[in-house]
DNA sequence: TTTTCCATGTAACTCGTTACATGATTTC
DNA sequence: GAAATCATGTAACGAGTTACATGGAAAA
């Protein structure tokens, strides 16, 4: 229903068809969500079907008709609720990179030590691409910086892990 | 092939029949993956098929047949490799949660930080059921730990965002 | 003139879940 | 005698993705 709640929160700022929401949801969103096109037109099909929104055909010069969607009042009542229920509640991601770490003593430590350094440099590169995207008017820019916050810490949580992978490896300082 | 990897994990540790493996799955490690059963069996089947692990029934006493999993060479071999992969790599997770707070503004404000607040309590749930989940041996920790972590930070994270709300909503100390 | 942009979709497929099916055996 | 445990699955469905289809217009 998130995906949903995301279009109709689109289309009550302002009107649009389907490849605009498409691209706007590819260029400033592309970091935190993603919807692919397929999804996006089968969801407003669906939408419309359900008489949360509305869909009138418009064109200009000869380029092809665009099908621009309107919220329903039963649209608004139904974005209302989504919003409702999406603050209300919380849903821990789940970290599939953990199971690879569970296992991490089946290879030398010295090897483990390198794989997580490289994923180190993963986590880097998303912060550096995070932190080039583009500014964010209104309260839509609290994704990027939730995005960036999670990123920080996942880098100091790996930092951790690595440090103490370090210690077990090399128990203590050892001077020959 | 996260989940091919726990699999070929955990009986790399031991040899096991399904039930086993579904029921460590979802004792020891509720909080953080999901597996569920008719999943773990058709991945055991595939990966019969695939040559990874091989199967030989046992029968105790007359209870039903199990049919235990033990990892092969060539198992053995795609594990190394689905390891070094996992251990490399990172996907940043994805805030659905996020997409309503970019529309929060369409409701009052007061309802909500409300809101907000029910969040923080579902948060504060997931954080004490985690501190309350059973130790766990070895490396498995690290996914308690990791969980911890990030509940933490999230709970700074919903913090802050409710404190910058309040302060939009009382612009400053209003002393009338 | 070939590529890119505009604008819409369909079809097939993957992955995973829920709900259901089976049947013996131990515990309450 | 009923319910939970042991142990295995199948069938149907759902959500979402990839790859493909179409076709005109503008830009290179």
């Amino acid at each position: 229903m998130d995906r949903e709640l995301l279009l109709l929160g689109l289309l009550r700022q302002s009107d649009m068809h389907g490849y605009r929401l498409n691209e706007f949801i590819e260029r400033a969103m592309a970091t935190c969500v993603d919807l692919k096109k397929p999804t996006a037109y089968f969801l407003l099909d669906k939408m419309v079907g359900q008489g949360w929104i509305t869909q009138h055909e418009e064109r200009e010069g000869n380029r092809p008709p665009r099908r621009v969607y309107r919220v329903t009042a039963e649209g608004e009542a139904q974005f209302q609720a989504l919003l409702r229920a999406n603050l209300a509640q919380y849903h821990a991601a789940k970290f599939t990179s953990d199971i690879g770490l569970a296992f991490a003593d089946a290879l030398a430590p010295a090897e483990a030590l390198d794989l997580l350094r490289q994923r180190r440099a993963v986590i880097l590169d998303a912060l550096d691409e995070t932190r080039a995207a583009p500014q964010h008017h209104g309260s839509l820019h609290w994704l990027i910086q939730h995005r960036l916050f999670h990123l920080e810490t996942e880098l100091r949580w790996l930092d951790q892990v690595i440090a103490q992978l370090q210690e077990t490896t090399v128990p203590s300082t050892s001077t020959p």
